[in-house]
DNA sequence: ATTCATCTACCGACCGGACGGTAGGCTAAT
DNA sequence: ATTAGCCTACCGTCCGGTCGGTAGATGAAT
């Protein structure tokens, strides 16, 4: 039942968000009273944490386990768009809340979530600081990238319809490349337009 | 008085949300009573809307006129792109809002903004269509690359401190940029290596 | 096999408080 | 005298959360 709770509290929070999802509404979906809830979980925002604190782990192992077997930087890069990308496609609704519900967390709480993303946005950064020091990649700033690139991907889950034209591997695909050319090419960009034409 | 009231819901929306945030402290905001709120706006909802009109009606508007004189594909979507980040990051309290408190408008007024949101991506979608087709830009989906631009640039303001280390032209620049490579160099991922390496 | 205590998972009823919104009165300027 | 602009006081509703209680499963002791 507490997982059933927890779905239901997702597909709630996903399709009306959480201030404006009751405890009610979601013992409605679960079959069971209000007060019932309140024995899985000690209150609304703890059903908040727990969906943002499993997504975010579940997060971190995905683009930890994709990088284990990657040898190069460009395809350790290639790979970290593509699971990340591809969690947030297939975790759409856990994502989108866990990217747009932060305001619902308490100070600790919510400090507890932010340092989570921020040692996944971390992995990102070291990856881009490492491509740019072997000249894989173009100058640039880093952080301003990896901020770039991660909402990038993570938009995704906010217009993403699963019925709909392209699949995840395609998207993904198209994500991964045009990240990937983006972080090369932006040499251009710095180095003025003779140097675009000497290519 | 009519203004106070909105610059002040603006910032309450910005910073708590919208359902989180009660006409009684956007009243406190402007040290006014709760009632006298309800002289000037017929209720909470007509707010969000009305910010919501403005702010999409100002970046329709300032898209229009910053593509008036450019002339050719290139320097046009270089122009829009500036201008969507320059928009969201100058008017990033009210682009967060539109953007991410659709779920408080009811369905009448939701069609209405989207419908504004849909003609303004239409000419992002047409541009990428035009580069596409004089052979500028790489083959890519239109759909997904509009969104793919739209949302990067969007969430900027998601994350963009005005006081922060680089300036708004900055962050523009490396947007610009990294968009218009994007869309160029996407052309390698389809072409596959070899037509890389004969770059 | 029966008893008895304990625990799990749930329930109906209720609480204080905050919410969005309304009715009607006051006041100062026109 | 009228009206714009704001006020105090209030409404019904719904919220998150608490409380005491209970049906039924479990399990050990008799």
């Amino acid at each position: 039942m507490k997982e059933t709770i927890k779905q239901v509290a997702i597909d709630l929070f996903f399709r009306k968000g959480y201030f404006a999802t009751s405890i009610s509404e979601i013992a409605r979906g679960c079959d069971i009273r209000k007060a019932s809830i309140y024995y899985h979980y000690c209150g609304k925002e703890s059903l908040l944490l727990d969906i943002m604190q499993t997504t975010m782990q579940d997060l971190l192992s995905s683009l930890q386990a994709s990088l284990s077997d990657a040898d190069d930087i460009e395809a350790s890069m290639r790979a970290a768009i593509r699971t990340h990308v591809l969690f947030h496609l297939q975790y759409q609704k856990e994502t989108f809340i866990a990217s747009s519900e932060l305001r619902g967390l308490s100070a600790d709480n919510f400090r507890e979530i932010v340092a989570q993303r921020d040692d996944y946005e971390r992995i990102f950064q070291t990856l881009i600081g490492q491509g740019i020091d072997r000249g894989i990649f173009a100058l640039g700033d880093i952080k301003i990238l990896s901020y770039a690139i991660l909402t990038l991907c993570t938009a995704g889950a906010s217009w993403f319809r699963p019925e709909g034209r392209l699949s995840m591997e395609e998207i993904a695909r198209i994500y991964e490349n045009f990240v990937i050319n983006g972080l090369k090419a932006a040499q251009w960009s710095c180095a003025g337009p003779q140097a675009r034409a000497a290519c």
